[in-house]
DNA sequence: CGTGCCTTTGATAACTCTCAAGAGAGGTGG
DNA sequence: CCACCTCTCTTGAGAGTTATCAAAGGCACG
């Protein structure tokens, strides 16, 4: 993209102010107006059920974006809050799509955004279709690792920016089973872990966890 | 949209021979050109998991587009194969891009469209994450009926276009699991069932699935 | 220094998977 | 046209995994 195209990109971009712990971006009744990049920080969307229940949807790092499943339908569907302080970028959509128009490349580019967030959808969905409670923890840790590294930080060392809760909700698991599944990680010397502190000690083994369950309890 | 713009759009898309059932529309490793609509029939996409086991992502309907995960790679990461008899729209992709640089409303749509796969895939995780293999199967069915009543047809009998180990895989069940839900449904006067036709009787007691369970074995 | 949330651990129960077997449907070849 | 074969679907019994219930310690925050 050419230096002026990317001037015209930043002047549509609005840096807003830092997020608290526990303040919200949107929420589902908003109208969509726009869609954000995460800076710092990190957020997690989750939508209510009838019954009030929440359900995790998804967790968004540094350099991210997040709200684009409000799109088709001019309000968010799901809410966004921030897991710790944060700052994000608001994209107005209808600039961006006024941009895209004009720069051909920025348009495919964001086609290619909206692609791969389908993408990662399609690995979520493998991912709990394996029954595994194993699997499923250790795919999480290891997505984790892969986005830490994409930034430039370490892929084996982080600090999990959300609860052994939200993990759990996210993954469809009780919170006991997260809780325990660290555990045990930790005493077949895969995972080292310290509160919300975690360090993969042995990635083949994280990876190939559930295809054989030799050492289970080692 | 102008019938002019309507008549370039036209022009883009390519109609496809009809597909056998169990014939490949695409493959995971073929290059990404095109995306396709579903005309007639039934298409399911899998991928292929290390160890080579197959995993449903996704069933399409008449009007429903596959083949958008592949946008941001250049190759498909899935397989699309008919589930029965079909027809498709291919749709090149670089053409489909350049006629949205031209016309805004086009652009516009598509990113709806994209949008809504992610808002799909969300719905999907949600049910993922919902423990009961009830609700899942619930779920299925009844977003199977809504699909068929945007087509216009009844949103209470329909056909399956799929086997009994496509739901179960889709779902992350085993296929005993499903099949006995099935006639769990049917002893509970929720469902009539003969193989791969069924009927939706009790419309609230399916979408309430799981919230009581009183009725279990009645 | 409380209070509340997060996390861990144990015991029990429920759900779903796996294994096993048989019936039905559809396609193929003799 | 029928026999045969395969794939699909159903049903049963037992085993395994994960949820639920209960309780206690740790940590952060006011």
């Amino acid at each position: 993209m050419a230096p002026a195209q990317l001037d015209q990109l930043d002047q549509i971009i609005q840096r807003g102010r830092p997020l608290k712990r526990g303040e919200h971006l949107f929420r589902a009744a908003d109208d969509f107006n726009s869609v954000y990049a995460v800076r710092s920080g990190a957020l997690k969307t989750y939508v209510l059920s009838d019954e009030g229940e929440e359900q995790v949807t998804g967790f968004y790092l540094p350099g991210e974006i997040l709200g684009m499943d409000g799109i088709s339908t001019a309000r968010h569907l799901s809410n966004a809050k921030s897991l710790e302080t944060a700052t994000v970028c608001e994209i107005p959509f209808h600039r961006l799509e006024d941009l895209s128009q004009k720069i051909p490349s920025l348009q495919h580019h964001f086609f290619g955004l909206m692609s791969k967030e389908i993408r990662a959808d399609r690995e979520l969905h493998m991912l709990l279709s394996k029954k595994s409670a194993d699997d499923r923890v250790a795919s999480l840790l290891l997505s984790l690792a892969a986005r830490q590294q994409r930034r430039g930080l370490s892929n084996k060392r982080f600090r999990l920016p959300m609860s052994r809760y939200d993990i759990a909700n996210y993954l469809g698991l009780a919170v006991e089973t997260v809780s325990r599944i660290f555990t045990r990680f930790q005493q077949q010397k895969m995972l080292w872990v310290d509160g919300r502190e975690v360090e993969i000690l042995d990635r083949p083994a994280l990876c190939g966890t559930g295809s054989h369950d030799s050492v289970q309890d080692a």
